[in-house]
DNA sequence: GCATAAGCGGAACGAATCATTCCGGTCCAG
DNA sequence: CTGGACCGGAATGATTCGTTCCGCTTATGC
């Protein structure tokens, strides 16, 4: 027998929930120190330190995963055929899985890999094509840009109370008003869209 | 001659420098250290200790401060006749005030006073006059609530570039579909709106 | 003129706060 | 039986900040 009750298996269990308390803790406190994540975890901290080499590796870990996270949900919603529900279900699954908070919050706290560079600009094509599915549907209104999207997200991550479910909930009314604006025939957007520089700082290696 | 080039009215201009400084500065980041606030007004760490007694009174000096700058607002929008231009003038005012990112990063971080308490609940008269003028209008969205509002500046508020004028214009640009959003006669909003509890807690005073 | 003190710059201090390391322990694999 | 993987949590050391303090400058009241 090479798995079951075994100390193997403890260890391969800590794995993931430190995982999701680093997500919880972080995304209630992006400042929040290591110890409130191994208390919430129920682990030592020498459990965490194992794992991860510091603070840094850790926070990017976990926006690695949310980034990766965000383009699964963009790759499903290439499979929708009806150009206009891929793009406003893409919208509420990304607020639905909060990818956004801990990656807007979480920005600048560490330096991003060459991998998560590269994964950040697989994102950018995905919405391109979703963006461009839902243009060619007739239901997006014109003006609206690709550099659009991040902020739209941003705005929902906004979107907080202190219960968590109340906030999905809440996140979903808000994100439905935007919908409906941005499928609008109503006049121009005022100002031109954001530069790709504005919508990705975030993503962009120091030199 | 009482004034002119006096000790008294270098002072009195360092009053305005100080509070613009500090408002600069915990705008772009609200858990600065007071010495960042001295250095941005180019004085030093007495000047400030001499106003306020304490980092938590100027925050409090701060934030007092946008929220009547909010009522303001909220009464010059009394003064428009159209119910419906109030209202989308009101929340163009409001975010172009960029009143909100203030008191919503520095909530929690002071207690407010009973004046403060007394304001709060004087802007939530307002906004419910100016929000029932709108859909007195016709043109405001069935199902929208007083309380979706601060979660509708708050959301505007998060959208943030380097660049502060920048940021103005890509703030109009949401404002603008999220309010384009409000006037759509489209279908429901999903899930109830923000109860007054969940809109007003960050004024709640401890008990 | 001159003493007083308001107003101020900035160094110094002391309390927290954290990331990280280290020192035992525990308990499976071989 | 035993070496080592795994872990809890105290100890450490650096850093960050709020606040205080000291000495200087210069209006102002007399």
């Amino acid at each position: 027998m090479t798995a079951l009750s075994g100390r193997r298996v403890q260890a391969a269990r800590n794995d993931g929930v430190i995982l999701t308390a680093a997500r919880e803790v972080f995304l209630a406190d992006p400042k929040a120190p290591i110890a409130a994540v191994a208390e919430r975890a129920g682990v030592g901290i020498s459990a965490l330190y194992r794992r991860y080499a510091n603070k840094e590796d850790l926070l990017r870990r976990l926006c690695h995963d949310g980034l990766r996270r965000f383009n699964e949900i963009a790759e499903a919603a290439a499979a929708e055929p009806d150009g206009w529900a891929a793009f406003t279900g893409f919208l509420a699954d990304v607020v639905d899985a909060d990818v956004h908070s801990l990656t807007v919050h979480l920005a600048g706290t560490f330096t991003p890999t060459e991998d998560m560079a590269a994964d950040a600009r697989r994102s950018g094509v995905l919405v391109a094509g979703i963006v461009e599915r839902a243009r060619h549907s007739g239901r997006l209104r014109p003006g609206a840009d690709v550099n659009d999207i991040g902020f739209v997200l941003e705005a929902c991550a906004a979107i907080r109370v202190p219960d968590a479910d109340r906030t999905r909930v809440l996140r979903r009314r808000y994100l439905a008003v935007i919908v409906d604006g941005l499928a609008a025939p109503a006049g121009t957007l005022p100002g031109p869209p954001p530069a790709e520089a504005e919508a990705n700082w975030r993503w962009r290696r120091p030199r």
